[in-house]
DNA sequence: CCTGAAAATATATCGCC
DNA sequence: GGCGATATATTTTCAGG
């Protein structure tokens, strides 16, 4: 892992459909030592996949929170959790609630039922995003020539 | 926006760099037909972006964290978010506290040196997540034939 | 580890239905 | 909208430093 894999990472992380021809030009350095160089940082894990980033409200799904959760029955809740597509995200926490969640669903209504749902297993706190600032952004920083 | 579309975003948010070429053997559409759908995504705003997925472990940030912030000078805050690297997203919420963002750092000393460096602008409430049960679910539904 | 060249794939752009 | 055919790019593979 040099800059040389930082610059990879950041080109992919930035457009990930770019091609590999292109990164090789970008840091002037043949295509197969980049799709090489490429490979290995997969095989190790570095890279966890590609993913399109979709539009919720092009979708149809207005309103994002996140949830605050607290449940003593975890191993029920994650099932729970697995199979509930308003679920995007899910993760263990410390602190007072063991559960974050991001929810995404098509409206105040539909999150409102959710809950209703999740309030089986536990109880919640929930945020509403009003807007998103800005998301993803790198772990890799723009490392300059 | 049919069911073939959902397919080919639900291939996309499986594998960003996937083929259009293996796309469209996936759902027996000419290669052609699936580019000029694609296009069309892409200039509506379904898709926002392609992104490749990063290992924070495998690139030395080992502590993620959410972090509640309460602010009453949002200008100077989100300015000073923008410009900070361990703040990987950021949302303005409702509730108690005016924002939520996503913090990836090092270790917990570097968390709390971020955290001392946010009481500037406001105070906060953290939760150290302790594992990530999954992310990034699909907002498409995988689509049986 | 890297380069360069050649073979195999994939994509963009047609004209046509 | 979609198809087939073709021209251009890209990726894979491999011999050689």
């Amino acid at each position: 892992m040099d800059r040389i894999d930082y610059k990879i990472l950041a080109a992919l992380h930035d457009n990930a459909r770019i091609s590999i021809s292109e990164i090789s030009r970008m840091i002037a350095m043949s295509q197969p030592a980049v799709t090489e160089r490429l490979r290995k940082m997969e095989d190790q894990g570095v890279i966890t996949g590609y993913r399109a980033e979709l539009s919720p409200t092009k979708l149809g799904k207005h309103t994002t929170a996140f949830v605050l959760f607290k449940s003593n029955s975890c191993k029920e809740f994650e099932a729970f959790g697995e199979a509930s597509p308003e679920i995007i995200d899910l993760y263990r926490t410390s602190g007072e609630y063991n559960y974050l969640m991001k929810v995404v669903t098509e409206s105040s209504e539909t999150l409102a039922a959710f809950l209703d749902a999740c309030h089986v297993f536990g109880f919640s706190t929930t945020l509403v995003v009003l807007s998103t600032r800005f998301e993803d952004k790198s772990l890799v920083e723009g490392i300059e020539d």
